[in-house]
DNA sequence: GGTAAATGAGACATTAGTGTCTCATATTTG
DNA sequence: CAAATATGAGACACTAATGTCTCATTTACC
């Protein structure tokens, strides 16, 4: 059957309630469906049309956010490289996305794929923890899930620093890697 | 007029409202006044007898935490000590706090006391960078702005480290020093 | 240009939470 | 023990948000 299907929606509509989905939750986890549609510039009922319940319209947001870091992630991870330079790599691709995935720490979402997608970074940034060890880069006595959580609130105050004006993306990404290598004396 | 006036709360409720709600907010900033009561052990009612509103409950909460951290702090101002003995001294008595105060990041209260609270803290903290700065512990060219959202990041890291069981106080304590000063190289 | 389908607007029922009130019970205080 | 009063339980009205539905209008596609 070559099925367009009932409620099939329209690509710019989709591009619309996604990306104010994801500003408007990011400002604020409880959003409601009104202010979201509102934003989107589509009907409520649009909404509910392709998105039944609210929680399916957080957890099709929380995947997107995710699968799109891990993409930025990926994209940067050059094999050969050394493993400061893949730090600072990563650095760079995800701290400009900052403001779309910090809601996924609040506005918590069950959904497997987002789960999936969290163990995936998870994994990806062990190894690289494992690999700034061996490097030299890393001290061996140092707990990996420190680092790794070290790694991941530097997005955060880098991408903050950004927001907030006084770094650019470049200034941010190397005062992330030297924070977390040399410390800041 | 010596009153005994209508709606007087007995300390042991308000302890047990106060100390339910920092906890059921903190786990759900979304809370419902039911959940507080039931984990409190008191009737609903209870709490809107002495907190009329949601708003006043959580503003009531966001001071008192506040002023709990503002208190460690300032029992650890040692004045003559070195800039880093302060820090370690703010870390060990701010770190054990982190379950309790992280909800004042999501669930924002507009009350004048937190803001004024956190100005306290935030001018206390930039005093101490300068002291640090002075000390050579952190290089000049570091934003100041970055270094109080680093020692934010890392108390609330250490924490974790903590719940989670993989630290101990002193252990996260020490960890998040060297990780400021020296990095984790 | 005509047809089919997606959208917008709004009505509607339902639910969940808030805040108020009352009264019986438990607790404190003298 | 007695009086005062804080609490618990539950009823109540009110509000805000969700989710469903219908129908007129717009948009896309042939």
């Amino acid at each position: 059957m070559n099925t367009p299907r009932k409620h099939a929606i329209r690509p710019a509509t989709l591009e619309a309630i996604v990306e104010a989905a994801v500003r408007v939750l990011n400002a604020n986890a409880g959003a409601t469906m009104s202010e979201i549609a509102v934003q989107a510039g589509v009907g409520r009922a649009t909404l509910h049309r392709h998105f039944r319940t609210r929680d399916d319209l957080v957890s099709a947001i929380g995947i997107r956010c995710v699968e799109e870091m891990n993409a930025a992630v990926q994209a940067q991870a050059t094999a050969g490289q050394p493993a400061v330079d893949r730090l600072r790599s990563m650095f760079r691709a995800v701290i400009p996305l900052g403001d779309r995935y910090s809601f996924l720490s609040t506005d918590y979402t069950d959904d497997p794929k987002v789960r999936e997608g969290y163990a995936t970074q998870l994994h990806w940034a062990e190894a690289l923890v494992e690999d700034l060890k061996d490097q030299g880069d890393v001290a061996r006595d140092v707990p990996s899930p420190w680092v790794v959580a070290q790694i991941d609130q530097l997005v955060w105050t880098a991408w903050n620093a950004i927001a907030e004006g006084y770094l650019s993306v470049d200034e941010a990404t190397a005062l992330a890697v030297r924070t977390l290598t040399e410390g800041l004396r």
